[in-house]
DNA sequence: TTGTATGCGTTATCAC
DNA sequence: GTGATAACGCATACAA
């Protein structure tokens, strides 16, 4: 017991019988278990993080902001990657929860439309934010943009800047919040200003480059009306999908088909043409989750919370600029 | 203890018996607490994984390799990001070992030269594996690609493809295995084609754009004796901040200056002039380096070597091809 | 100021 | 086939 107070620094130790387990400790090569700390605090330190995709790089800078966040509060990170796997999502965060993480972040993966798993665990009392994927009125709080909003304003930038009118969606899938919001932003757009809505030219993609590109494909290979005169795509790595079927298809950028992303990948600055995006936030809302979660953790009387952070539009040359 | 047997499908328990438990325990929302199994077991089936730099993109990618070694093994990954600071990935190491993690993948930051921590740790019974930035004769495995082979190889296309004789150098920092490796490469190359050395032309940058912008100015500045025909960068993003002092300086790639870099960045192959690179299978390093600490961690006599992932020239436009 | 007993949740070991 | 006991490493509560 005397060993544990001098190691924690506690006051009512003889100074010198702190220093000569100290010293003793140093000489040992001790290090303190955290295993059987957390045993008797019922407390980890830990945060669990559950991304879909590791590699589609707003993810690794929303990590970055949990990381950095989580440092100064003296959290560590278990991260995991869901691959977009609802199943392998599912099994990470049984996991997580048996290592006992104080919290866990979420972004969810898009094979599933069932919430209950979800509602059992946070009513089973597991402190929960999700951050970009969202699923609402379930008793977790949530960081992200507003997809709608935001899918709405660059789809307006494509009408009233450009004057566009035959305007195609490559969507996400819609069992996910932001690919429903998004499709959503868009159809608010084209209704504001009372352009019809061609069901035909709403080509669902998921959310990487491939899909992009086969959706796209799909959307050239309509014909019969001609092709869009600009397209919306769900987010970048979509968009950079589609342009390479458009180059494929001998239509040039933005002359033929003008296209805009959302997301603002790092490579989107870097293309011959460079992308027309919505700049998503990723390393604030990476902070903004784990702020959030550490305060439901350690706040009783945290409230639930929808967090938006705010994104902007970054106009480059793919939408006609 | 029966509980536990029936948890666990033991077969010495009675199959009504087992049922009973597994009932009750579902109904309570019962889960294993692998906190408390870890301390009498000593194994926590997790890794620590201590990165320098999260953003780099080739970091998520080595991280994506690791997940998914250690997700088929069935061991969760502590994540760590040491933003370069060597203070910052000792303080994380220490931590990991206070979490009983069973084993460490480090990738070494660049503000030290010193390692003697990692031999007391190592001595201590850690288990380790360094990945991309080794150290080496510390009694830990390692897992890179060849850096001083292939930047030869990669300064030996500048000169015998295209009979550049001015090469000069961007080099990393000298206390990290990549940085001396790389340069020495660089000066094996020239050596073998009877080039002389021109130390002015070696300049120290680290790992980021910004360095590799700075680098690059303060070569251009040199002025006197004209600039260099070419220049072999550290890594991609060295040679992009490269790029962007190149351009400032009214000069065009590569027809007055050509540039090759080490990575094989996502954006390199996007730039208005594709760089020419050395590949490095991120991925594959990673799963390379979970599995054999997996391996460490899992057999005794596993032995100590220096793993190789083979590296291939990626020929763009930037060196003047 | 120091020390003893106890318990966190799990399993190995040894009864019954 | 089942159960009692002890131990993993630490810290709280309560003596001495």
């Amino acid at each position: 017991m005397t060993v544990s107070r001098a190691l924690n620094d506690r006051d009512n130790v003889d100074e010198k019988t702190k220093q000569r387990v100290r010293n003793k400790a140093e000489s040992m090569g001790y290090t303190p278990n955290r295993v059987a700390k957390s045993l008797v605090s019922r407390k980890t330190h830990t945060l669990g993080v559950v991304i879909p995709e590791i590699t589609h790089a707003f993810f690794p800078e929303v990590v970055r902001g949990i990381e950095e966040v989580a440092y100064k509060s003296d959290y560590q990170l278990f991260l995991t990657n869901a691959n977009e796997l609802f199943s392998r999502e599912k099994e990470a965060i049984e996991t997580l929860r048996s290592q006992r993480v104080d919290g866990l972040l979420i972004s969810s993966s898009l094979t599933h439309e069932d919430y209950s798993f979800y509602e059992s665990i946070i009513e089973g009392g597991a402190k929960v934010v999700f951050f970009d994927r969202c699923i609402e009125d379930i008793g977790a709080s949530c960081v992200s943009v507003n997809d709608r909003e935001s899918s709405q304003k660059i789809t307006e930038h494509l009408i009233t800047e450009h004057g566009y009118t035959q305007i195609a969606h490559l969507s996400g899938p819609q069992k996910v919040s932001i690919g429903k919001e998004r499709l959503q932003g868009y159809k608010d757009a084209l209704e504001a200003h009372n352009l019809e809505l061609n069901e035909e030219w709403v080509i669902q993609a998921e959310f990487k480059e491939d899909t992009g590109y086969d959706a796209m494909i799909k959307l050239l290979e309509k014909g019969r009306e001609g092709h869009p005169d600009a397209v919306v795509a769900v987010n970048d790595p979509v968009a950079i999908g589609a342009i390479e079927a458009i180059k494929e298809h001998g239509l040039t950028i933005p002359d033929d088909i003008a296209i805009v992303g959302f997301t603002d990948d790092i490579r989107s600055s870097l293309l011959d043409v460079p992308l027309t995006t919505v700049r998503q936030p990723a390393y604030e809302m990476g902070e903004q989750a784990a702020e959030k979660l550490i305060n439901v953790i350690e706040d009783e009387d945290a409230t639930v919370e929808k967090i938006e952070v705010p994104t902007t539009l970054k106009i480059r040359s793919s939408c006609g600029c």
